[in-house]
DNA sequence: TTGTAAGCGTTATCAT
DNA sequence: ATGATAACGCTTACAA
């Protein structure tokens, strides 16, 4: 591979102009640029970044810190962070943590020590070690999908009120009174969020999700079943189930199906996100979606913002949720 | 941060011998290697790898290069090899191409110009981009999922015929004699080697996949549903489907619901890759396993040991399918 | 066993 | 506008 020294050579000029031909910084003769030019096409030259990121500081890399990769959520965030990473001129480097502190501690460790120009993390198995690299390393940060709960670090989320809010507001205007709820994690703020959100829809149609209409699950397909067994075991009066997210809404879908109960005739089922799957099923999915894609682009945005600006580093850009109607749900008779 | 020039001063030695400690490649002196390591622990010292892969021209990174990510083969790959490349001390860098090949060209180079220590390709959207990335830069490369058919590059391939096999051999014995197949592009030569498995083992039963009862699809669910529509609309007799991925088998099943057929009392569908949705559908899903995390393991042993082992670099490593029996198929009466 | 010094491929600070 | 030169943080001959 030839390097700048070879470039140099053959256009007859030293390394600083070469260089200064490639990053445009100071203006250069003209004549001399294109004599530069042809020698980096002659010799195919590619500047070395680790050189680069070396003497600059920074890697042109973006590092992104995820639990597991092979699920809906996290493979969309992927996606999209890579397009807008590499819109910017970076590479994503990804790191799956499996909920073991230890991981993920190894993978900032590896980051930090590649000059990494950010740190983009969805959940976090350890917080104050994340708040820790925060405040010691001065690695600009962002959190999407409400990974860490502190006021200090700047993250992109859903309104995740407005997304439980947009549910219970369809379910009672097509007049379901009796609604069930399958929620996430209650430990984890979102969830409860889009719970309050749900209920405080309802009452406006004087419904309500009683205590004992509520599943706590873990965002598994597994426990949307048992939530749904659960559920209406106890109180086959329910007409309506909203789970927060889709995979716990399949769930509740296979156990009504498996038991002889029509969807949407007998009860009507809501998810939240939008994963591929909703349109794959039958029926397909009524579903909150979640703008994942808008999420990224975002968070790429706020995380290399804080280069330059000190305010973006805790900045809090709240996304909105929309919805969308499909086969699983009807109106209640 | 601190570097190894501070290590060396608090410690009262050269950087070479902190260097030595690091990377024990020298015996060191009982005495000054804990000096070192206490400077080291003191400082809390990491070793840079940008300087390290600059110099060693070693990146310690792997390339990943895909068409998509939010599919769950790609999610699959990302993921154990991630794990895989991980457990050997490097880091990941993903890129996706969507089939651009001008995309994929600006990611192989910039890999490059990270000193990567090799590069996995799963799908390529320009085949003789790669090779001449091979033959130019003798960058390690192992093509996974047959990304490219030529005999010089290092690949890890399951047996596709034996895939088509297994699933014709348990229709058969399931007493199905008229089976109809929804491919992948025949144009890849995986879908046509799965499609010659598949019509060797039926022949064994007499049975046989009539011309007509084989519809080209393109992997994706709609196919699968647009597959089942024209099949059974012009052959009703049809007991049995085997679409070459899940995500076609649904696009079947999806179809077959929605016509009043039942599965798999009038009609068995069977898929394969088994992806996690197999097991939330009702019924749930019969399908040929891919052994994804096996894949994946041997894909970046493979591309190691090119470093040190030239023989490697055209390997072929085949992976044998497995199957799993659901609630989509059973006999035929 | 340990130190010295050159070099990996850039960028940035001086001069000129 | 251009060139020398030092520096980024590490590895590796070569000496001692």
């Amino acid at each position: 591979m030839a390097s700048m020294k070879d470039v140099a050579r053959l256009a007859c000029v030293s390394e600083s102009t070469v260089s200064r031909v490639l990053n445009q910084s100071v203006p250069v003769d003209e004549d001399t640029r294109r004599r530069v030019e042809d020698a980096i096409k002659r010799l195919n030259y590619r500047p070395n970044l680790l050189a680069k990121g070396l003497r600059s500081r920074s890697g042109k890399l973006i590092g992104l810190v995820v639990p597991e990769i092979v699920h809906h959520t996290f493979a969309s965030f992927i996606q999209f962070i890579e397009e807008s990473v590499v819109a910017r001129g970076c590479s994503l480097i990804v790191g799956n943590h499996k909920n073991n502190p230890d991981l993920e501690e190894s993978f900032i460790d590896d980051l930090i020590r590649r000059n990494v120009d950010g740190i983009i993390f969805s959940r976090v198995s350890d917080e104050s070690r994340v708040m820790r690299l925060i405040n010691e390393t001065g690695i600009p940060v962002v959190v999407i999908d409400r990974a860490v709960e502190k006021e200090e670090v700047a993250s992109v989320v859903l309104d995740n009120h407005q997304a439980g809010f947009l549910a219970g507001d369809y379910l009672g205007k097509g007049g379901h009174r009796k609604i069930a709820c399958v929620t996430g994690p209650l430990k984890i703020s979102l969830c409860r969020e889009r719970l309050t959100g749900l209920n405080e829809a309802l009452t406006r149609f004087q419904a309500g999700v009683a205590q004992d209409w509520t599943y706590e699950g873990d965002f598994k397909f597994e426990s949307g079943y048992l939530g749904a067994q659960k559920l209406f075991s106890a109180h086959p009066e329910i007409t309506a189930v909203w789970a927060q997210n889709d995979l716990m809404a399949v769930g509740v879908m296979k156990y009504l199906l498996e038991n002889g109960r029509s969807i949407p005739r007998d009860v009507s089922v809501m998810g939240m996100d939008d994963i591929s799957l909703a349109r794959m099923i039958t029926p397909s999915l009524t579903t909150v979606i979640q703008p994942f894609s808008e999420i990224c682009e975002e968070a790429v945005d706020l995380l290399l913002r804080q280069k330059n600006n000190d305010g973006s580093r805790t900045e809090k850009v709240v996304i909105k949720p929309d919805f969308v109607v499909r086969e699983s749900t009807a109106f209640c008779s």
